[in-house]
DNA sequence: TCTGGGGTCCTAGGACCC
DNA sequence: TCTGGGGTCCTAGGACCC
């Protein structure tokens, strides 16, 4: 008895944070948008921007003060987390009812796995129809949608239709959907591992595919072998819910490098206010802090450390950050950011037992 | 080219236990 | 005391993602 092939969906908003603004706002429509940090300050990001904006070369990620020399023209608002949240609950509920599995991958990506949902490919393809009008009826916004036999060929077949796009990628094209493209294409390659494959000849997720894996493996370590795996369109990952939160963190940039003691020390104090807060609403009880500090000249330096018990307090946050500050802090040099973060969670579900 | 901030996962050595 | 092997936890750093 052979495995029942799976048909997976990868959901995307289009162009989320902007589409919400001009629909709240219709007057934006059909003019650049951007949807990010304020340009005043210069400091910050673009974090999304409509095709219009796009036109004039502005990307999101960009800097905020290289997207305002692109187009000083653009409508540019702050990031309205609330709403966008809201909306995407909203959208996140109609596509979790179509799915035998549902994963949301951030505010406004999903994966579904609707394999027994669908019989064939016709099916699935009038389903994510059936998706993109409910989403338009209810929320008037439009999404791309790719199908695939995986969730790394569904995201990446999410790049090519956009915007309101439908792609399909069958299980027995995957191989060749997958072999032109750029090795940066598959997830959990970066720079680094670019150039990496780069030096040993390999371009395209093709070459990667054709290549000797023993080679692989002495190149890049035990993931060589997956890597191979995944440019042969090999992904059995399965679509679930998001396993818990591992960390919380807070850190801030200054302006300038900073060597007052007490300065750097009252930041750590609030960021943990921050953090503590964050434990508290997701009800969890940390074992491990640890503080971050980024010099002028030294890099960045992280020290830890473990307790012997789970706690919740903030008391105990601020201590051990002021602990580990003052033993690992280096005077003689500038420190330009500071951070806190927690780890090592029981979350009091678990305590109950 | 390092612009910010929030995460995840992996590696590797050392401590410690059996 | 170091002879092996295996496992887990702690700490630090790095790559990568959105």
């Amino acid at each position: 008895m052979s495995e029942k092939r799976r048909i997976i969906f990868h959901v995307a908003m289009d162009h989320f944070f902007t589409a919400v603004e001009e629909r709240e706002h219709p007057q934006y429509k059909g003019k650049p948008v951007i949807v990010g940090a304020d340009p005043k300050k210069g400091k910050g990001f673009v974090s999304t921007c409509s095709y219009e904006a796009r036109n004039f070369g502005v990307r999101s990620g960009m800097s905020i003060s290289k997207a305002w020399k692109l187009c000083p023209k653009a409508i540019y608002l702050p990031v309205n987390y609330e709403l966008y949240t809201k909306v995407s609950d909203e959208i996140m509920d109609i596509l979790r009812k179509h799915a035998d599995k549902f994963e949301q991958l951030d505010i406004a990506e999903a994966f579904l796995d609707v394999t027994s949902k669908v019989k064939d490919h016709a099916e699935a393809e009038a389903l994510a129809r059936q998706m993109k009008r409910e989403i338009y009826e209810r929320e008037r916004l439009t999404c791309s949608i790719s199908i695939g036999p995986s969730k790394l060929v569904a995201k990446i077949a999410s790049d090519f239709k956009k915007p309101n796009g439908l792609t399909v990628v069958k299980e027995e094209e995957a191989k060749g959907f997958l072999a032109p493209l750029p090795v940066h294409k598959l997830i959990s390659i970066g720079r680094e591992t670019e150039q990496k494959l780069k030096s040993i000849g390999i371009k395209t997720i093709g070459h990667l595919a054709n290549y000797d894996p023993n080679v692989l493996t002495q190149v890049l370590g035990s993931w060589g072998t997956l890597l191979y795996l995944m440019a042969l369109g090999i992904d059995s990952s399965e679509v679930g819910e998001k396993s818990q939160t591992k960390s919380i963190s807070r850190e801030i940039t200054f302006e300038k490098g900073m060597s007052n003691f007490e300065f750097i020390q009252k930041a750590l104090d609030r960021l943990s206010e921050e953090v503590h807060r964050d434990i508290l609403r997701q009800n969890l009880f940390f074992k491990t802090v640890t503080v971050r500090f980024r010099y002028e000249n030294l890099g960045t330096r992280t020290h830890s450390k473990t307790l012997f018990y789970v706690t919740n307090r903030l008391q105990d946050l601020k201590k051990m950050a002021k602990e580990l500050m003052r033993v690992y802090l280096r005077s003689d040099n500038k420190v330009r950011l500071v951070g806190v973060k927690v780890s090592n969670f029981i979350s009091t579900e678990k305590q109950k037992h």
